[in-house]
DNA sequence: CATGAAAATGTAGCCCA
DNA sequence: TGGGCTACATTTTCATG
């Protein structure tokens, strides 16, 4: 499946405002909406876009507390061991592996420093799980689309 | 403004998909749509919805490679300053200050490792910036709403 | 891919608890 | 104050060309 320059217009869009309608998107891209809706469709169905979410202010709503937990583990652990063990916090925003010193680094999102320090013991009570360094984030600077 | 369990329950389901019909979203929290509308528009209002945005796959659209960049300054830069370099930078996706050794830490999206290099470069040119660790991201594991 | 019509949804006003 | 209901405008969606 090929993605082209009005493919790309339509992401952008969609990733400024999720809820635009496909008219207001077919004005940019100059097209009319069931064509938008079409390429919509596509683009969902190829797993180019992979869906919609809100974008919200943690803060505003009682969870102030956000940091990246670097997990290392004893030996070596497939990407696939790693989903499991982290799907199972429910914390985590996100997680992925690097190339680096620790084997994995995990976003978790809490309402509070305690709350933090209860998801660390967790994370540090999975199975070959030798240590965990963790950042907090003091300080969000801007976050683009994304995070 | 205080924002109670309905509140947070539209949010969820509005992270899930922010697409959803507001009588969708009434029927999951026992509401009728024009009352979801209602507070929809009071989350956004009071800033504890920012926005809503397309979750997109990078790699279906050419843009493989992602990188945690941790950067160092020498003295003391203020947050503003920080998110006037990095805002500067069109391949940092967020960024924010940590508790640690780096100032700060951003992320970068780009198109291939030649293309990051170059960002790196660019980073690296920043007035006061005396170093960066970078951490290229192998694999993502999972991305619960926004990462 | 555009057009046009039918169905679904968004939106605002009004009344009630 | 906050939610339901009704009515009208807009949008989605599917047919057709």
């Amino acid at each position: 499946m090929d993605v082209d320059d009005i493919d790309r217009g339509i992401v952008v869009a969609l990733q400024r405002d999720a809820r635009a309608t496909f008219a207001e998107i077919g004005a940019e891209v100059n097209l009319s909406a069931p064509a938008v809706k079409r390429r919509v469709d596509r683009l969902l169905a190829s797993g180019a876009i992979r869906g919609f979410t809100a974008v919200v202010d943690p803060v505003a709503l009682g969870w102030s507390t956000e940091a990246y937990v670097e997990v290392s583990y004893s030996g070596v652990v497939s990407p696939r061991r790693l989903t499991e063990d982290f799907s199972g916090v429910p914390e985590a925003v996100s997680a992925w592996t690097v190339s680096g010193v620790p084997d994995a680094v995990v976003q978790v999102q809490t309402r509070d420093v305690r709350h933090l320090e209860e998801v660390l013991q967790r994370i540090r009570g999975l199975p070959d799980v030798t240590g965990t360094q963790t950042e907090i984030v003091l300080s969000r600077l801007f976050r683009r689309t994304q995070d």
